[in-house]
DNA sequence: GATAGACCTTCCAGCAACTGGAAGGTCAAG
DNA sequence: CTTGACCTTCCAGTTGCTGGAAGGTCTATC
């Protein structure tokens, strides 16, 4: 399979497909032409990337948990240190994130938004 | 003023200060030994970014801020446009976090994280 | 006057995770 | 035999810095 058909297969973009190439996460086949030619286990973790990816695993995560789902024995516990990892920095960014969330929005509330130049977001960033 | 003095008065490393130099956002005048002289507006100014781009504003948001905060006949309209647009950016990534957050604490918790291979995690991602 | 150490300068490279584009090879259809 | 849609590699750009190298300057001390 070439890689525009690996690419509607999995989701990503055959750019993204190259680049996991290039760094060692999927390495197809090549065809006497010089074409990629993906197989059944080249699609399996291609759909894994994408699944892991789009739970906001990092590329150096998804790399592990590649090598753990391709290790028979591997030990879930190893698994579940790297999700649990993740999942802490996801809840701390949640956090971070509405602590902006709360100034912002009191901010944008305070504000007129009208032609005159008083400002309490600007007063608030100069103070 | 020299610019380690500046950077501690801001809070913001001199790296950064230097950078922002350079995509033209502070512009400081020199002394004649080369060096860079940081005066009050010049550390207005670096105050001003250090506290937007804390609250998560981009550095181009964060160049329009500048400019309105300079601006004596600007309309709060336009600063507020900018926040709003900002605000709903932050909401959107924190909704985005919290359906993560969802699924993966889910599925850590469905996992063992024992020694044995069998994992709910790995399951969901190769499916 | 020499020297050490702490500044300062510029410039170049690298991080994450792609993405866009150029230049060129290949292949199937008409 | 040409067109157009693929494919290939490689290089550059994105965001917002950060680290480091190479070299100039300043201050203090001997």
């Amino acid at each position: 399979m070439n890689i525009s058909d690996a690419a509607s297969e999995c989701g990503l973009p055959a750019k993204t497909i190259r680049y996991y190439e290039d760094i060692g996460l999927v390495n197809p086949g090549r065809l006497s032409n010089g074409y990629r030619d993906y197989g059944e286990d080249d699609l399996h973790k291609l759909r894994f990337l994408q699944r892991a990816r789009g739970l906001g695993f990092s590329v150096e995560d998804c790399r592990g948990l590649l090598s753990l789902y391709e290790d028979r024995n591997r030990a879930s516990a190893d698994v579940k240190a790297i999700a649990k990892t993740h999942l802490i920095e996801i809840q701390r960014k949640i956090t971070e994130l509405q602590s902006l969330q709360t100034t912002l929005s009191e901010l944008v509330h305070a504000c007129h938004g009208d032609d005159r130049p008083n400002c309490p977001i600007i007063n608030d960033l100069a103070r």
